[in-house]
DNA sequence: CAACCGTTGACCACCTTGGTCAACAGGTGT
DNA sequence: ACACCTGTTGACCAAGGTGGTCAACGGTTG
């Protein structure tokens, strides 16, 4: 299907992703263009349709991509046998910031499906059923112990509070890779991280 | 200038607004298309052009009402004198939930117009210097007595995840009023908000 | 009846769209 | 020298959407 697409040089093929993903992240499938796409890849339009056969294809492609990726990243840090929240926290973590340094608008591209309304992709991504990546990220935070939590705080709530601030974290970072054109510093950001986590614990836990 | 836009019925300017308040966050300028924003707000799309000469003036429009309603609305709940950090925060918190009532996309427009790079309005944007909004934001906890916090946490980390997380509370009731179509229950949120800040408060205060 | 006003939607010229395809550069084997 | 192949280009197409205009309509007022 995408074999010609597959076989080629990596680094082109990463650039080509990413351009997708960004328009189409910021668009929405319908007013995003392929010669914007082209034009951001740097490859000539007849080249893009020559890899997908139609914008659609590019498109649902895109979506499987973004679906297998997250899973695998998931699978290669997560650790099922972790109970400790922080730790497993960590992890996750590290799963998002893996993604956001390879593909940064992956994850706004992901936020977009959920809204995508045009008739001619929506249907295909139902058939994909779409809530496969927010149940499995859901998940991961089903089974934890929350007899750790101070007793005079609400762990839920808590919880709720660590989560925004990952997010706030990585937004906070996508920005400045907008703006500053600067590759992600995983290892500094991990660190970040980490001290986030132990803010967390010393107000937190018990 | 836009006499003919002011003198309608009010509820009626809030559908055209919001109308395209929400097509601009989503499309961005270039993509958004006057066709979309008249059917949104259900109105023909001369009657539009009748209210505003262009496509550009509708935009820029959009931008001096965001900053004059984000600004009064500030006035109306920020009480400068108020040094309390968490009573600041609830005033703040005050604000975002007046604005994302009135209008559910004005924020996301806000976002969006710091990207915004068609040569057509970039150029008068910059000449409305659009920092304002964003320098009287943060000058809003410019003056924080940190005094209060933990000695054993870092106060700088607990504000900006206290930020976070009002970020993230109203980023989940905008997607649930997306979902939904609800309406938000306002005075529900302040209470909402007031058990976080709660939390904080019992987490990171002496 | 006429004057007015808010409103409509058909209509315009223009531009961009998704997609095609003949042609090309350059490497390989003969 | 030739032919063959593969990856790539960009001019090109019909179709459809764009921002913007305008004659005409229905209703209200005098």
């Amino acid at each position: 299907m995408f074999d010609k697409f597959l076989s080629i040089d990596e680094e082109k093929r990463q650039r080509v992703i990413n351009a997708a993903l960004k328009v189409f992240a910021q668009k929405g499938y319908q007013a995003a263009s392929t010669n914007e796409i082209a034009r951001e890849a740097g490859i000539s339009k007849g080249l893009l349709f020559h890899y997908f056969t139609s914008k659609k294809d590019l498109y649902l492609y895109l979506y499987d991509y973004a679906v297998k990726l997250i899973t695998e990243t998931i699978e290669q840090f997560v650790d099922p046998e972790e109970r400790d929240y922080f730790e497993r926290l960590k992890q996750i973590a590290q799963v998002k910031l893996s993604v956001l340094n390879d593909h940064p608008d992956l994850l706004g591209f992901q936020k977009t499906i959920f809204f995508e309304d045009s008739a001619e992709v929506s249907a295909e991504l139902k058939a994909r059923s779409k809530e496969i990546a927010e149940t499995a990220y859901y998940r991961l935070f089903a089974d934890i112990d929350k007899s750790k939590f101070r007793p005079d705080i609400d762990a839920d709530r808590a919880i709720n509070v660590i989560l925004w601030a990952l997010e706030g974290m990585g937004e906070a970072e996508r920005a400045r890779h907008r703006a500053l054109g600067i590759d992600l510093d995983i290892p500094y950001m991990m660190e970040e991280f980490d001290r986030y986590l132990e803010l967390f614990k010393t107000s937190f836990y018990k």
